[in-house]
DNA sequence: TGAGTGTGTGTAACCGGTTACAGACGGAGG
DNA sequence: CCTCCGTCTGTAACCGGTTACACACACTCA
């Protein structure tokens, strides 16, 4: 391995000339850069990016720590992260917590060993206090989907609530007249906030009954399982919110095995807007996250703050939009 | 940032005693060990990777070339990756060629420069030349799907022409008459593979056209325009051979969407076994790799090489099996 | 003519670890 | 009593970069 020194060597200059060419620092005279440059080409040098990293205190890395990457919702935000990362010039680790608090310590300690530069975190059991020791350790850190802490690390979010009596709405317009939720852990922030959003927009109707919200757990089979129980107790169900495509998908599934047409017999709505919902047949109505704007936002924001740059808005709160499929079609009554 | 330095001056001793401490290598002297475990308990010190990694020539991190985690074929792969060198205290860097091999070469220089331990490669465009690049510069590589090459590297790959001959024979013998076949890009090499088998086990019949071969781009669009001429072509087609579980998908919807019932009309068979291939609705019928437990071996693989064990294999091919579901049900004739 | 400024370059310390080597000590063996 | 060896520990070089500081030189301006 040809070391920053052959070159020095070669070109005849010093070790720190050759560093000033490397990175345009400081002055350097014309000719000895040439000079400089002739002999990094010849001995096809390519600086030790580790070195460079221990005297810089900069890795040129971050990391992200999400629940799953097999979670269609998070591939494509993983996607949306390294592309964003790629153009800055730095490099993605990735990190499969299952929303384990455990694994999450172990990461954010390796991650802190490692110089990581930042840390984007979508994974669900992180806490206040992680976020504290992040501060201490002065690594910038964005976080997905969380409450707006105190604590100062930028905020990505979405107008889970909002979206979520939009899809409600839809589905009254299309024609439903008695619509049930699926719902997603309750320990998740967005999936308390999207079934904050239906009790909302279902509050004073007289059909709306606490049994029509069923747990779903945010899983294509949770999904599965919700929709048996809920036609049971409510046969007259014509409209399914589910607090997630996953889910939605999982009630599709299960409602074709039972027989019943979608949209004909029961509409359904998602939420995410995750690639996949264009995958089933009828496609699914959704309320879209920008997930893949997501990615990029929280891949942006956190490089301007390893660079130093000062942000100014601490909170993003994104959009969702109404992307309607055939999984909901207006029906004449 | 306590350092070693810290460590040695509260325990009052020499970095070098501190360092054999952390190593367990060397002499240490019972009573020196304990007073120098307590200075790390006391300053909560943890060594600093990348000095470790300068001075060792080894960064505990490995990287995952792959064309797009979007893919769910390659975040399960990516998942068992990671699950895996977490158990080896290794962490993953994931990178997204879109199988561009300018993308690929950009990973390789910069890898190389930060002292990756190791690559696995998931890529389709990976040559020959860049793992004889990645053997002069002694970085141990596992590649996927990859023709038998003459490289000291090691390759897994799946029975892909036996697997789609399995693919039709059982169409045949669920009483398919005509069997067609969509295929993936011409130029990778499991789509080659899993076409030839299909020309095999069709070889000799009468039904047999050259037109029952239809490309699908291993892509779910793919799929959904490739059934649109095939069926104005050969209207009388009952079975279909898609050559990955995407296009499969895309064929069902399209499929759906003309009319047909699956499996009534049509039998359909994909490959791959993606989670996602359950959760159509009929489930999918199809060839399943071990996906997880390829990612798996590829990293056990990695790592053992990386560790300088002598790995005796060096060409592992794995099997596959047909995975019957509803998209295939044995029709009386 | 001398001070001051801008440009170009080298020396050596530093980032935070690992490790080759040397020295000190105690006990066993001749 | 001397030698040899195993155990324990410290010094300092090294991994491959960056950079503070010192110095040399040329040029401008008073």
């Amino acid at each position: 391995m040809t070391t920053i020194r052959d070159v020095a060597a070669r070109a005849g200059v010093s070790v720190a000339t050759v560093s000033r060419v490397l990175n345009g620092s400081g002055y350097v005279g014309k000719d000895t850069e040439i000079r400089v440059k002739k002999a990094i080409q010849e001995l096809n040098y390519r600086p030790n990016t580790v070195a460079r990293s221990l005297a810089n205190r900069k890795t040129g890395t971050i990391a992200v720590i999400l629940p799953d990457i097999m979670n269609p919702f998070f591939s494509e935000l993983a996607r949306a992260v390294e592309d964003t990362a790629r153009d800055g010039g730095f490099t993605v680790i990735f990190c499969n917590s299952d929303d384990l608090g455990t694994r999450e310590q172990h990461y954010i300690e390796v991650l802190r060993q490692k110089y990581i530069d930042g840390i984007i975190f979508a994974s669900n059991s992180m806490g206040e206090d992680d976020i504290v020791y992040m501060n201490e350790n002065r690594i910038p850190i964005v976080v997905l989907d969380r409450a707006p802490g105190k604590s100062g690390c930028t905020v990505i979010r979405s107008q889970n609530a909002a979206g979520a009596v939009m899809a409600v709405r839809h589905l009254m317009e299309t024609g439903c007249r008695k619509i049930a939720h699926i719902a997603g852990p309750g320990e998740l922030i967005t999936a308390q906030e999207r079934l904050r959003g239906y009790r909302k927009a279902v509050k004073g109707f007289t059909w709306f009954d606490e049994s029509l919200i069923v747990p779903g757990h945010f899983s294509i089979r949770g999904g599965e399982r919700a929709v048996s129980g809920l036609l049971e107790r409510h046969p007259d169900v014509d409209g399914i919110f589910a607090g997630n495509d996953l889910m939605a998908i999982g009630a599709l599934k299960a409602l074709q095995r039972m027989g019943r047409k979608i949209p004909r017999d029961i509409s359904l709505c998602g939420f995410d807007g995750v690639e996949m919902s264009e995958w089933t047949e009828p496609e699914l109505t959704t309320i879209a996250q920008p997930i893949y704007e997501m990615g990029r936002k929280a891949a942006t924001h956190l490089i301007a703050r390893i660079r130093g740059k000062a942000v100014k808005e601490d909170i993003l709160e994104l959009d969702v939009r109404l992307v309607e499929r055939n999984s909901t079609r207006r029906r004449k009554n």
